[in-house]
Order: structure tokens, then C-alpha cells, then sequence
DNA sequence: AATGAATGAGAATTCATTCAT
DNA sequence: AATGAATGAATTCTCATTCAT
């Protein structure tokens, strides 16, 4: 009872709950939510199942704030870019890189927290996550607007295609999978910028010119 | 044997397989995978759990099939357009179009068939038709590129940008959610068609232009 | 209705009816019991699985039957030696040799139908023709008994033995497998039936003997 | 973990899984296989039926070991008899009353062990122990050869003959029933005793004695 | 008489959560 | 605070039997 406030005890718990989130982020990254039960998490932080309730009060709430954790740290990264110098242009063409690197490190990760819903308990806090990340590119677009760089849009909606062509191509279903090779992972990525940059450039798109023409 | 040339009994035969068939897409467009079991699928369809087995070995190969046939058609729509008249980048934003108002019309079924996972069986049948669907995006592409319509990129990688872009502002958790008016979802498609357009748009990246001016 | 005495449709009947018994045996002849369904059988006798029910009134009766056909068949061979010429030594060999060469040609079946019980309904039948071929063996011991060829013991008892030692030998699951080999299953056949002579031979058992002396 | 070694803990983890495995030795002695349920199992042995699956991975395996640990007992007897004193003929009559004394005591339990198939993989585990059993008649055979005792005979062979005789005439379907009265059951014994030592006594089969003669 | 689709009771197995120790 | 065994509802799949046609 009084040890509850002393340092080692407080330090024991934070030790339990970080390894029990630290098991519970690792285990998605190994595979996904389809093996992220209570127990093998329980397991893997060296703790007892029961214990993992001790400091989440439901699986759903675990797993949230391993989603949360991890999306706020990329959406830090992507923020900071946003908010840093350089053209419109550079910025987002940065943010999409940052965060592509990022992903290409952990994309069994990147899947399960960004693309591979199970629970609807957990998949609200994707919710939430995923839409502070996609704020952080209507912002720069919004940017770009005002100081005449990028086309006028409805930057909420392009803001989500932008998220969602990068998303797709880097960790979806349909991405290449043997990206061991820097040089073609280093190739996807520049493609992938260069069409985020695309989505929003000034020209209009080609189908309209043809018309006017 | 004989009975199954009479017309009654085929349509019978074929009303259950189709009826099961129908309970099972409708319950995944209403709750997703989440809800979707077979005791649910033939309470909806009006028979017996074992019913459902006559028709179909497992569960996974019943949603495997509604998966297949929904997935089916839109490739089909798609690939129609694709295959059809006018300039690549009147085909491109046809299908994008045509793509996003038959989605639209279900979007958790939409959601469910292209995003939302479940069982790895299924999944395996959701990356063949989110694959043949990509491909009708790619084939457009190098035909627009061929003819000179479009920039020069990695089709497939900008393919598959250009379906992520649009499923995630169409059928994504961040799409929005009140499309009950009709001049919301135009402005939305249409949005998303020039979104799409402006992927492939010959024009080059404004990040680029900049850097070289 | 009227058709029901015409020979055509008895025929009819009783051709159904044996190719639902023949179909039957086979399936237990190929896989044991555990692949016996009601509608496999139907299957393969060409007929709807209603119609098994048309002639038999379950399941069990069905194979029940099958069970006793065989049997009967495999009684009356045996008793027909039994009752035949030959001292009762010979008689008894001839009878087990017979038997043997009859189980070894359908070993499966055989299996099923003497050890290999599934349900007690069946297993009933099992059991009174597993006793009528008992009996035969009985019968041969007690003629033996009474000519004075055999050694005084309980024929019942003995008899029941006779039957398990060449039922273990032939077709339990310790009998050896691969009999493709005449010679091979000549052999074992002749030491089988030398067992069995043994069991019933005039000479006190080595242990009294010992003891005796 | 440190609870592990408390008595009281140890006591009662293996408790319940002895509890389960007498539940399911005592099911399995009373109705055979076909009432062995992981439920009637549960319910026997007092605990949920998830709490089966946290001692055995499967129904199959529990079983498995239900039959491992009668059978494995039964087999320690005979190879101990076996291995004792006494002149062979005295060993080998000595093993097969051990082994019905306590056969006798089971036979619902005994005949299931030992004949009565079910599952495949429960099959294979009863394969294993049988051979074992049979081994060590096998065993005695080869050393009465040895010594002079037997007769000259495939030792294998009429091994599983005496395995047969004895366990047919035990448990098999047409042993007596009322084996109530102590004396009945003695003299049973006796007989079947007497019968195993004739299969291996060494004067020639009286078939033969008389054709020669 | 024949059909064979439909039935539905059951059986095995999983896993988030609880709670006595 | 920690333990981890126990729980039991939930889920998929099977197959003998029925019955409308």
C-alpha cells in the first residue's frame, strides 16, 4: 500500500505496462491482429494474462493505444515536416517520404494499423489516428493553396486521395512485396512522391485541357 | 434427375444458392466480416445452417464467391469503359466515376470487400479481384502513355496510387460519411475523377518545375 | 400401384435393393465404417438417399444386413466343412483355412465386419453372427472331444479362443500388411491353422507337464 | 511461477488433470467411445469444458493418453511377469492371468482400449500399445524356443495368436457376461490359461501326429 | 416409388475475461 | 500487485433422417 508511491514500484508498473504495450506492438508487427490474443501478448511481455488486465481493461483498449502510440509518433513526424521550411511542394513531397520510409521499416506493422481492421473497438481508434495523419496533408495543401503553389481543390478530399494512393501502393494488398532491394524501394518511393506531387500540381488535369482545346 | 429440367425446381435450386448468396453479401454490407457467420447467413436466407453446406464447402468459399461475384462486376464495369471510346483521359475518369457512384450505393459492402479483412481465405480471394480491378487502372494508364495522354511513370506503381486514392476517399474510414445528398456525392466523384486525372496529367510535378526554375 | 405386382417393378425393387446392400458393402470394403454414410452409399448404388430409407429403415439396419449377408456366408462355409468328411483335426484346419483364405482376399471388410465396431445397433448384429461362426468352431471342437481327438477342455471357451487367435492373426491391426505375396500368405495361413490345431491337441500343456515331473 | 512449487497449487493443477483423465478413462469404461465427449468429459470431471483443452490439445490426444496409461500398465505387468522366474511355460500362464485378473476387473474399459476403434488418431495411439502388449508374449515365446520349451514356430505369428485367444475369450464380444461369481471367472481364467500354454506346448499338432501315424 | 434438398441437433474447438489465491 | 487456471459463450461443420414434389 505505501509502496505504491515509491519510485521502484511505480517504475515496476511502468516497466509492466510498456513491456505488455511493447509485446502487444511487436506481436501485430509479427502478424498482424489475426495472432494478437490476450495471452500470447501476456506471454511475450513475461507477464500473466491476468496482469494485462491490470493496466488495460480490455483487449480492445490495449490494442488502441498501441495503434495510437505508434500513429501519433508518424503523425509527429509528418507534422513537423508540414510545419517545416521549404516549398509547399518540398514539404509534402518530404512528408510522403518520411512517412514511406518509416512504413517500408515495419509494413506488417504499417498493414495492421493503418489497413487491417478487426475489431470495431480498435478500429475507431484507427479512426482517429488516421484521420490526425491525413490532417497533416490538408494542411500543407491548404498551404500550397495559399501561396498559389498547389491547384484549388477541395483539400479535405485531396488531402484523403493523397493518403490513400501512398498508403496503397506502400503497404496495401497490392504492393510489391521484395522491397530487400534499397534501389527499388528508394525507386517506389521517388515514384510514389512524384505522384502525390502530381495530385496536387498546378496544371490541370488533361482531360480538361483536351476539351478546352 | 428429372426434376431438374422442370424450370420450377431449378429456379428453386437456384433461388436458395442465390438467396444464401444474397443473405451473406447483404450481412457483410450491413456489419462487415464482424457479423458475418454462417448461422446468421441462413437465419437471413430462411433455412437451416446445414443448407448452407450443400451449397458451399466452408464458409471461407461462401464469402469467397460473394466477394468474387460483386468484385467481379465492377471490374467488368470498369474494364467496359476502359476497353471503350474516347480519349484515355475521358476512359480514366469514366471509370473512376462509374467505379465511385456503383460504391457509393454500398459502402460497408464496398468497405467490407475491399479494405476490411478477416479470415486469411478470403483475403486470398479479396487480393485477386482488388488485383484485376488495379489492373484495368494500369491498362489505361500505358494506354494514355502509348498515345502520349499521360506523363511517364511506373504504371503499376501509379496504378495502384490511383485506385488507393480513390477507394480512400470514396469507401476509406476518412470518406465522408453524409452523402445522403445527391449534389454532395457529385461534387465528391467529381473531385475524385480530377484527382485521379491529375495523377497521370502530363504536366510535370510543381515541386520539379520550381526546382528547375 | 397397380404396377407393384408386376414382375418388372419387383425386379425393379429388388435390384435397387441389392444395389443399395452391394453399394453398402463396398464402401465398408474400401474404407471401414468410418466413410459408411447413408449418403455415399446412395451414391454409389445410383439411387437418392430417400430411397436407401425406402427399403431399409435406418442405418443401422442397413449395414446390419450387409454384415449378416457376409457373414452368413462366411458361417455357412465354415459349418459346411464342419459337417463334413475328415477327422476332426482335418475338418478343423479346413475350416480355418478356409476362412482365412476368404478374410485375406477382403481384408477391409473383413476388418470392419469382425472388429471393427462402430455403432451399438450394428454391433449387435455383429455380435450374433460373430456367435454363429463360433459355434461352427464349437461344434468341431466337441466332435473332436467325443472321437476322442481332442483334449477334454470347455468347447465354449476354447472355441472363442480358437476364433481370436486366427481373427487377431488375419486381419487385427498387429496382422501383417503386406500379403501381396501368395507364398507369403500361404505361410502365414498354415501357421495359423497349426495354432489353432494346437489349441485343441491331445497333448497336456508343457506346464503341466513340468510340474508333473 | 512460484506458485508452481506451493504443494497446494501443484496438488491442484494436477488435480484437474487427473480428474480429467479418470473422467475420461472412467466415460470410455462405461459406454465405449461413443459417449466419450470432451463435454461428458467435462462434466464428469467437474470443470468447463475449455478447461480440457488447457491439459490436451485435442480430443484426440486426451484419449491418446487415457489409452497410453491403462495400456502401458497392463504391458509393464506382462513384461515384469516376463521378465521374472520361473520356467517359461510358468511365465507365459503367468503373464495371460495377470493380465485377464485385470482385464476382468474392466471389461467395458478393457474391450474399448483394446478393440473398439473410433477416431483415427486414437486408432494409431491403441496400435502402439497393442504391439507392445503382444511384444512381450512374443518375447516369452522366443526365450521358451530358446530353452526348449516351445515348439518351433513363427514366434510373431502365434504371438498375436495367444494375444487374440486370450483377449477374445476376455473381452471380446462373446465372453461370458456374469462373470459375477469369483469361481466362474477362476476357472475362465484357467481355461484360457491352459489354452495359451497349448498354443505353444511343444507336442506336434494332432492333425499331423495322425497322418503320420 | 423415387427424388434429393432441407433439416437441425450435436460435436470439437477458441479465447476474452474473471477471480481465488 | 501478480498470478494463471478456469470459465463458457460462440462458432464452424457433419450427417442421419424427413418430406414435398
Amino acid at each position: 500500500m505505501v509502496y505504491r508511491r515509491t519510485p521502484a514500484v511505480v517504475t515496476r508498473l511502468e516497466d509492466n505496462r510498456s513491456r505488455i504495450l511493447a509485446a502487444a506492438r511487436d506481436l501485430v508487427a509479427e502478424g498482424g491482429w489475426q495472432h494478437a490474443h490476450v495471452a500470447s501478448v501476456a506471454r511475450k511481455a513475461g507477464v500473466a494474462t491476468g496482469t494485462v488486465y491490470r493496466y488495460f481493461p480490455s483487449k480492445a483498449e490495449l490494442f488502441a493505444e498501441v495503434l495510437a502510440n505508434v500513429s501519433r509518433r508518424e503523425r509527429d513526424v509528418v507534422a513537423a515536416i508540414v510545419d517545416g521550411e521549404g516549398t509547399p511542394s518540398v514539404r509534402l513531397r518530404g512528408a510522403v517520404e518520411a512517412f514511406a520510409k518509416r512504413a517500408l521499416q515495419g509494413r506488417r506493422l504499417a498493414y495492421a494499423l493503418i489497413a487491417e481492421p478487426c475489431e470495431p473497438e480498435i478500429d475507431r481508434a484507427r479512426l482517429v489516428w488516421r484521420g490526425a495523419l491525413c490532417e497533416e496533408f490538408v494542411r500543407i495543401i491548404e498551404i500550397g493553396q495559399q501561396q498559389g503553389s498547389f491547384r484549388a481543390c477541395d483539400a479535405r478530399i485531396v488531402g484523403t486521395c493523397v493518403v490513400g494512393a501512398f498508403m496503397e501502393a506502400l503497404v496495401g494488398p497490392l504492393a510489391p512485396e521484395d522491397l530487400g532491394d534499397d534501389a527499388v524501394a528508394q525507386a517506389l518511393i521517388r515514384e510514389i512522391s512524384d505522384t502525390c506531387l502530381a495530385i496536387v500540381a498546378l496544371s490541370r488535369p488533361a482531360g480538361r485541357l483536351r476539351r478546352i482545346a
